[in-house]
DNA sequence: ACGCATTTTGTAAGCGCTTTCAATAAAAGT
DNA sequence: ACTTTTATTGAAAGCGCTTACAAAATGCGT
């Protein structure tokens, strides 16, 4: 009579003449039942297209095989690849992920927390080392196994699995202080509640100082081409013995932008400015020079995140957190400056 | 002595002095109930800290407040904006969005599907008319509602919101025919299990049939710069009396590769070669020279999906599917064929 | 003040599954 | 052959919530 119905572990039960206790464990601990019965039952499971009612899982094992990953946007590349590592390899471990989206807004990253929680993730894999302080009270409270990534800090308030973006920052200014420049300017990210942001300017600034400079310039700026181009076009446009002979950028995208920018304004790049970009995206190393740029192990770093997480959620406390090591990628946009 | 656990819904009750009926009114139905009683249970509800159960909501309910997204990959930047867009019309209902990624497969999107549906997602939005059958059969037997997007067809045996990539691809074609052009060269994605891809190159070889024109080469390839660029040189090899003055491209990935590799071997596009890209991403407004492409309202279509499957699961079922226009944005890298 | 319609609340029966515990069957000792 | 272990199964109690349905409270017209 409920033929029409979707078929629940009671049909099952009922076709097979098992009870519902044997057909629960075919279907999770197959190795615990005779295999006689498993076939029978597996046979009826087949010939119903018996699907599992996940909520129904969940509320009775407490476990939603479900991990929720928030990122700040979906819209530029920076995220994606580690992100697509994440869901694989959360896949591959019969876990879900959802995904949600805060727009660089720690409020807005409140709020999905906690519907997260509400929808009974059993993990969370965050972004970055900032966040507002009810968001980490929560996730302690609700006993929510976490880990931050993009980022990483020797002494972690909170379980990572990153690099250190001051570090990466460093050595690539580093780069260009090596090569002869020393009026060297930044377009960086907007800082405020960007941690990463934050790391990456901290470390131009100590490289910086740390060779006597100071920095040329400064532009913080929205992470995208157009962005990146206005900001590259207002640095070049001082007078020349003033203008920065080389320009670190936040990101890639941004470095696309000043690159893109410092052409259409006639200018050589790296002859007459060089720029570093951060990220390795893909067209770094086909754009014409070659960018310069940190290359962030993004996908290696999707992985260990969803393994750091699936740990957790199995109950390995007292994890360590992971850095990543970063490496500058040197290609055509850097170069001594000119007459040096 | 649950003080220590997550409270439920009945401790709210009992701390309220109401019956769970009534908490549930004031988190679901607030004007049901009144204000004082409603207040009383809101105040306790945040003393406690109380967070609701979706599994046991989805349970009693039959309703997750849920929608599953399958997209081929979140590789590239080609469905990120869309997604973007999907995750925050649902968000902005309610919903959540639950991701998986098929890696172009349809033996990997039946999975994920099946796996969505065990979830208990309200509903569904694909890429692509494409799809395999069990796939369809599945969604329609749990009477799963969904929509299909990326792609239009006049007659779609499937509810779909996209656009129509054969014309598309015809009007880019048609660009580069009044243009001049008569050797005419395609680098397609790779048109096995994707419909959009093989719409794209039906809509070249149409325009170039309708002008009497034959496609002068094709080359299949993956979604990637490097790919493309690689097709690009295979292209430009040939001698040049055959070679082809014109190259449409499957996407813009392909379609930078394209003109990155054309410059690298120093032709100079638009005037040794045009070429035409197809999704009209960030960069191609800012290439040098900017790439003349059909630009496809990602961000349009991921909210009209979204409200697609929203008002099925609410119940509005016979929907019209719906076409969005796309635009072929003419820009620097099409021109006139040397000598015409 | 009274009866009726209407609005608010509470009672309790599930939603579909997992899992404890006890019961039974098979295997192993002696 | 007869106990003791060990491997399989079943009965049934929830998991935390929603939602008929019934009961109680309120409002209204007269």
């Amino acid at each position: 009579m409920r033929a029409t119905q979707t078929p629940t572990i009671d049909d099952i039960a009922k076709a097979a003449g098992v009870s519902t206790a044997t057909v629960s464990r075919v279907l999770n601990t197959p190795d615990v039942v005779r295999p006689v019965l498993r076939k029978r039952v597996e046979d009826h499971v087949r010939a119903l297209g018996y699907v599992r009612h996940g909520a129904a899982r969940a509320l009775a094992s407490a476990q939603s095989h479900t991990v929720g990953v928030v990122i700040p946007t979906l819209e530029s590349a920076i995220f994606s690849s580690g992100v697509n590592a994440m869901e694989s390899r959360l896949r591959e471990e019969g876990y879900t992920m959802v995904l949600s989206v805060t727009n660089y807004d720690h409020a807005q990253e409140f709020i999905q927390v906690r519907r997260l929680i509400e929808r009974g993730v059993d993990g969370m894999i965050l972004v970055g080392r900032d966040h507002d302080d009810d968001t980490i009270r929560l996730l302690a409270n609700r006993r929510c196994p976490y880990v931050t990534t993009w980022a990483f800090a020797e002494k972690p308030e909170v379980p990572c699995v990153g690099f250190n973006n001051e570090k990466a920052a460093h050595d690539a200014t580093q780069h260009l202080i090596d090569l002869g420049h020393r009026r060297i300017a930044a377009i960086s990210g907007i800082t405020t509640g960007n941690d990463r942001a934050r790391d990456r300017l901290a470390g131009v600034i100590s490289a910086l100082t740390q060779a006597g400079l100071a920095l040329n310039d400064l532009i913080e700026s929205q992470y995208d081409l157009g962005a990146g181009r206005d900001a590259m076009k207002q640095l070049m446009s001082a007078p020349a013995e003033r203008r920065p002979t080389a320009v670190f950028c936040g990101n890639d995208v941004l470095a696309f932008g000043a690159v893109l920018e410092a052409q259409s304004m006639g200018l050589d790049v790296p002859s007459d400015v060089s720029i570093v970009g951060f990220d390795n995206l893909p067209l770094a190393e086909h754009l014409r020079p070659g960018l310069t740029t940190v290359h962030v192990p993004s996908r290696r770093m999707g992985h260990a995140a969803a393994d750091f997480v699936l740990n957790a959620v199995k109950g390995q406390h007292e994890q360590q957190s992971i850095a990543l090591p970063t490496n500058l990628i040197v290609r055509g946009t850097t170069a001594p400056p000119m007459g040096f």
